[in-house]
DNA sequence: TGAATTTAGTTCGATATCGCACTATATGAT
DNA sequence: ATCATATAGTGCGATATCGAACTAAATTCA
């Protein structure tokens, strides 16, 4: 491996464009949405549907790496607009459980679809193998980024 | 090209993934920076940096893709400490044009080294050779993002 | 040229995010 | 069992972000 004063700047800018990329694509995203929700409400949904619900708050905030404070915030969005429901823990009073909803299932994959022809419009520019090939990379650093986390 | 059908959620993980990976280390690079300074103000020193100082906020924020009221607010931040200076546009007076200064260009340079430990102990987990191949792709989606922003 | 329209930046108000401190419950030590 | 400590979630205050409306200057057009 070459130098970290080579391989810095390189890793450096990989973190860059990934963050525009965020940006940009939060943005898009964003406007795809409902009024009145944002992407940290679909977050959540996403993470409860990928990850299977029944989580406590905790578990959430600690897997999407927001403060706890700022979870309690966008769950309470959710469950006044009927996309989540909390249920006590039964291994811990102090604690709870959080469901999605059916109206909450629903309106993520309506979401995933409202962004659809961006994504298609986006494969007339980019390959689509590319992307697919890219993942593996992302995936591996996401679960690097996660264990550093704890540790 | 497959069809939608199987692209799209390739596709949506990849963004999925991206939004990760952002979270993850916007949080790792804030704890780095000095108390009182967040990702927002690196972001406008770092687009300064590399893109040319002497812009306009306004061109700023179209290429940061934040609201232009975000970054009149970011800017200020900046201001009072020093790290950017402000100077009339000679071709608007409306407008103004936004310099970095030397203490900017320190507060960039030293952000860089103080998460220079933390990109290479990722190095120890992530091949470089893979950082770097991915980058072609991940500029060339930022490049689309940033062409579809204007159109 | 003068009036209508557009544009750059800011102000203002609303909401999101987040750190700190607090309450209630659980865990651990003796 | 009792007390000390740790943990889950929330309330509160501070600040960041953002949309709408505003001001001032530029541009367009008659």
């Amino acid at each position: 491996m070459p130098k970290p004063e080579q391989t810095i700047p390189t890793v450096f800018r990989f973190f860059n464009e990934v963050g525009i990329i965020h940006q940009l694509s939060s943005r898009l995203f964003e406007a795809r949405l409902p009024d009145g929700f944002l992407i940290s409400h679909f977050t959540v949904l996403n993470h409860l549907t990928r990850m299977g619900d029944r989580r406590t708050p905790l578990e959430i905030a600690n897997a999407l790496q927001v403060p706890k404070t700022s979870l309690t915030h966008t769950l309470s969005g959710l469950k006044k607009a009927g996309l989540i429901t909390f249920e006590p823990n039964p291994k811990d009073a102090r604690s709870k459980c959080v469901l999605i909803t059916e109206a909450g299932t629903h309106f993520r994959q309506d979401a995933i679809a409202a962004l659809g022809p961006d994504l298609v419009a986006l494969l007339e520019h980019v390959a689509f193998d590319n992307i697919q090939a890219a993942l593996p990379l992302l995936e591996q650093v996401r679960s690097y980024l996660d264990k550093q986390r704890d540790g």
